[in-house]
RNA sequence: GGCGCGAUAGCAAAGCGGUUAUGCCGCGGCCUGCAAAGCCGUUUAGGCCGGUUCGACUCCGGCUCGCGCCUCCA
């Protein structure tokens, strides 16, 4: 039984999807004015290790990942570039589809574009208007009347009057309440716009979701994810917009995943500690990476810092090590009791650490008993996680000193071999030690010398 | 100010009311010409103060510290 942490419910509870079979997830995807960060990293990874262990589990899975292609931000830097917003977006698009093929990432099932639902938004936004829970204000602003939703804050668990109390709502005299949300912006001259009944404008951000929500997933569906910054406003907003204009329940589990943080704080743009994905992997390897994401709970905050990666990188050789000149097919075996630890700490809330240390309890196996049965075990566990796709050796050997190829390596190996066999040792050292610099252990096994790099 | 989360060994990170988490690092041993890898063993825990209990890192209460949201944010 798969049960997840429900931030509606603040507890888990048992996954009952509401089609048997079937899961309807959505996750708030990326506004593309920038390259991604390690923080969009972690949504990335951490749904695709979702969507990963529904479809082993045996769910039909559809995941929509939404991407925001048109807000102040994109205006701002398409303008500050002096670049044609379609040209900017589709520019941080591709950058971002790289990323998240490099860790691994799945391309998700559907990836709508906001400007591609434009129709929708305003068919929403219509229905809302029809039924009082909006108004079109004298500023030309279409507003959505929060107090006209009475579970206005129930998934954040704050309370109308807490947040108006806040020192820190910014007092918009065109707003009939301060909590007031934008719908719909009237367009200002030279900014993009769509024809709506309310003249020229463009959607505001909450909009944008519940409206490709329903459109991919229906009124109603089984998961919605994002990050955890994104609890408030933005899915508070999503649930009054989708369940004042559907009248049903929004979404049944409300997955937010934690931060990533550098020296215990927030990874943000306005904070400016930020590193992005691709400098990242100037560096490391990205299954490091992956696994370095997938080595904390989701929910908990996660500290970047070489020192982490460099951890990570050594935990996941080890994995790869106990594969080496065994390069099993992967192959799960359900009967046995490492699949069952496996897949309880999965079913409990995607509990990834957990899961690892059962990889890493087979890697002990089979580095005894040589179970061939044992090493495609491991692997497989390891591919539903996204994990140990490449043989050993492209990873051990992977990231050597740039200035030696394969070829150079053996050649020394060979002369190495020569002088071990006449019991020059001083000789033999030499070369191994010459390697050493260069970035390339040896290490001599039964059935000869082998390389990686270090 | 309002709401919420966290505090585990040198570092990272889980489960669990009583039994070895796991990984890296350290130490001892085996293996090796020597190493590396691997194997075996091993040192370091549970912020502070109370309570419940035969027994608490695990449950309850208080405190301290850190973090997040309340504004765009993954």
């Amino acid at each position: 039984m798969l049960k997840i942490y429900n931030t509606l419910a603040r507890e888990k509870q048992t996954f009952v999807p509401i089609v048997a079979g079937k899961v309807s997830m959505y996750v708030c995807g990326m506004t593309v004015y920038d390259f991604c960060h390690l923080g969009h990293a972690r949504v990335m990874v951490v749904f695709d290790m979702v969507n990963r262990w529904l479809r082993a589990s045996g769910f039909d899975v559809t995941y929509v990942r939404n991407i925001t292609d048109i807000d102040d931000k994109i205006i701002k830097r398409a303008n500050e570039n002096g670049e044609d917003i379609s040209a900017l977006t589709q520019r941080f698009i591709d950058a971002m589809d790289e990323d998240s093929a490099q860790l691994g990432v799945l391309r998700p099932d559907i990836e709508p574009r906001a400007t591609a639902h434009i129709d929708g938004m305003i068919k929403m936004i219509t229905a809302l208007i029809e039924k009082e829970h909006a108004y079109h204000a004298d500023n030309g602003d279409v507003f959505y009347a929060v107090n006209s939703f009475a579970n206005y804050g129930k998934l954040s668990g704050k309370s109308l009057e807490d947040l108006r109390a806040g020192e820190r709502v910014e007092v918009d005299s065109f707003k009939r309440d301060p909590m007031d949300f934008v719908l719909w912006k009237s367009a200002k001259p030279g900014e993009p716009s769509w024809d709506s009944p309310w003249g020229k404008g463009r959607p505001g951000w909450h909009i944008e979701c519940s409206v490709m929500g329903e459109c991919h997933l229906g009124e109603h569906f089984d998961i919605h994810g994002g990050g955890q910054d994104l609890q408030f406003p933005h899915h508070e907003n999503e649930i009054a917009q989708s369940e004042a204009a559907h009248d049903c329940t929004f979404v049944n589990y409300w997955m937010h995943n934690g931060f990533v943080r550098v020296d215990d704080e927030k990874m943000s743009k306005s904070l400016g500690n930020f590193f992005t994905i691709r400098d990242v992997l100037k560096k490391y390897d990205a299954e490091v990476v992956r696994f370095f994401i997938l080595r904390a709970h989701y929910r908990s905050p996660l500290n970047y810092s070489d020192k982490h990666l460099d951890d990570a990188k050594q935990a996941l050789s080890r994995l790869y090590t106990a594969l080496r000149g065994a390069e099993a097919l992967a192959k799960v075996d359900q009967s046995v009791a490492s699949y069952q630890a496996f897949k309880d700490a999965m079913n409990d809330d995607f509990n990834t650490p957990e899961a690892l240390a059962v990889l890493f309890e087979l890697a002990n196996t089979f580095n005894k008993t040589k179970d061939l049965s044992v090493a495609q075990q491991l692997k497989g566990l390891a591919n539903i996680l996204g994990l140990l796709e490449r043989d050993s050796e492209t990873f051990m050997q992977a990231g050597s000193a740039a200035d030696l190829d394969a070829s150079a390596i053996e050649a020394q190996i060979a002369a190495r071999a020569e002088a071990k066999k006449a019991k020059n040792f001083a000789e033999a050292d030499r070369i191994r030690q010459e390697l050493l610099s260069q970035g390339v252990v040896l290490e001599d096994t039964a059935q000869g010398t082998i390389w990686r790099s270090n």
